[in-house]
DNA sequence: CGATTTATGTAATTTTTTTACATTTTGAGT
DNA sequence: ACTCAAAATGTAAAAAAATTACATAAATCG
């Protein structure tokens, strides 16, 4: 974790000097990686050992290694103190703040990312005979960019947005069938329901979903980014890019899964797209 | 820039020790930040003064200096030797890799935004008649996403994934709806073709695009953020997720651009998928 | 209120870094 | 090949910084 939010979040727990030299830490932590412990106490008007205390209460050795991991912390610019978005911050504030809070979200679900599911995951989906991606509201789109990707793996792929048509989909699932359900609360009963169906039906049930939500406890395989959602405003943001880098990091296991021929084959697709293009000189992608 | 790069680049300019100084650092950063002077002199087999120097040349104050700014460099997390998915990756390292560079990514995107751009895009949506998102292949569901939310706002808003049903709608188009197109390369042709016909029905185009490609040409308004694309796996990855990051963007900005008021709104629209959800004491996200 | 724990500061110690200077190496010009 | 100057490197001492040990002060609890 980033030693300014564990500082922020310890600030409770430190003593009254301790919180002095927390404040000015906080205050300006560019001045406190340049200061020595001597400058910095004088600063907070506190005395040289309690500065030293206070780095070790963070777990730290000693002052030089809490300004490394102070420097760590500022380097990534991630959101340290308070990044979410205010009532008055200007476009270049908020804007900054939304891709701040992207970045540290996806930071923390990699973390939390199980990779030995990630592994089972890959392992049924390159065995499966056929792939279903469902996902409701917010969650719709993102499978049907799981979809898009496992399209070009020329491996039978559906997506539905309908609940009626997913459910009927599940009904003729049989053993080898594989359904992915992406849902961020993993409350939203008619996935839950369809996630039932589709296991009665002999497939496999990957949820890309909270941990210990009903969905989860109805899913051979749980992939559960935990992301620190700002619900300030309402909508869901990091968990839907969370659900699209681990469909990047599935799909990346599954072509590393079926070796090198597979993946001219990949290059085939790509080129096929090709014709519906401006030209341009350089190698260009298909992202569209 | 980066000291561990800046290491790289002026290591012809080195003398033979501080050389040597430098191929143990570059070997093994960690270790390096974590040393003395004294520890690393003897690492690198050479007296301490000349690390010392070795600090200076790369324009630090001294050595601690310089591991401030090495650890800041190793801090971010940039794929500073080669991040790229490797053949005989495991799922440890294929998972991190792709979470690590889809954030590097997101790095990149951030500063390569014109917050100008951001602010008209903001300013000409609040004041949209109706507002149209289309996409094709991989940005399909971009423009899908980007649906939902604006959905929320309570303003008219379309998005259909047909190129016919999108050259109607843009047939349609009269002063004050505005286009939003999202395409990576912005080289797609029928995207362009959609692009024309909407400006010649005087609607605003704003485009989620590359720069100075032949879509952002036709775009009022382009929003490009750089993005440095892994093209081994045939796939576009990180670009769509930079295209959702500025999704969230422009709906924050529409958000704090609305005021106060409308954010109640949006709490309506959260509470009314209340009753779709198994009960939770907490509060929850709608994310689905 | 007094005893005991906890917090904080002072001063000495140790570690680490930096400086000043001596020695070695390198290379150009003869 | 030799000499001398310039650059590079190392040694050892000095300075700076951090840490420790211990003393004093504040706070807590019965």
């Amino acid at each position: 974790m980033n030693i300014l939010e564990k500082i922020n979040l310890q600030i409770t727990t430190f003593s009254k000097s301790e919180r002095k030299v927390a404040e000015v830490i906080i205050d300006n932590p560019e001045q406190a990686i340049h200061s020595s412990i001597a400058t910095l106490a004088k600063i907070a008007d506190v005395s040289e050992p309690t500065v030293n205390r206070f780095c070790r209460r963070l777990d730290t050795k000693g002052f030089p290694d809490f300004k490394l991991h102070l420097a760590q912390g500022l380097a990534n610019g991630t959101p340290y103190v308070n990044r979410h978005v205010d009532e008055h911050d200007g476009p270049e504030e908020y804007t900054s703040k939304i891709f701040e809070s992207t970045m540290a979200a996806l930071n923390t679900a990699r973390k939390s990312v199980d990779v030995n599911q990630i592994n089972r995951a890959v392992d049924i989906l390159t065995q499966a005979k056929n792939i279903s991606f469902f996902g409701l509201g917010a969650s719709a789109s993102v499978a049907q960019d799981a979809l898009n990707k496992f399209f070009r793996f020329n491996v039978p792929v559906t997506c539905f947005e309908d609940v009626v048509m997913q459910r009927m989909n599940c009904m003729n699932c049989t053993e080898g069938d594989v359904v992915v359900l992406f849902s961020h609360t993993g409350r939203t009963k008619p996935l839950v329901e369809i996630a039932e169906i589709a296991r009665q039906h002999d497939a496999t049930v990957i949820g890309v979903t909270a941990k210990d939500s009903p969905l989860a406890k109805e899913c051979n395989i749980c992939l559960s980014p935990d992301v620190p959602e700002d619900t300030d405003l309402y909508m869901p943001m990091a968990s839907r890019i969370a659900q699209l880098v681990i469909i990047d990091v599935l799909t990346t296991g599954f072509t590393l899964r079926r070796g090198p021929k597979f993946r001219d084959n990949l290059k085939k697709v790509k080129d096929s797209l090709r014709s519906s293009r401006f030209e341009k000189k350089e190698n260009f992608n298909e992202a569209s």
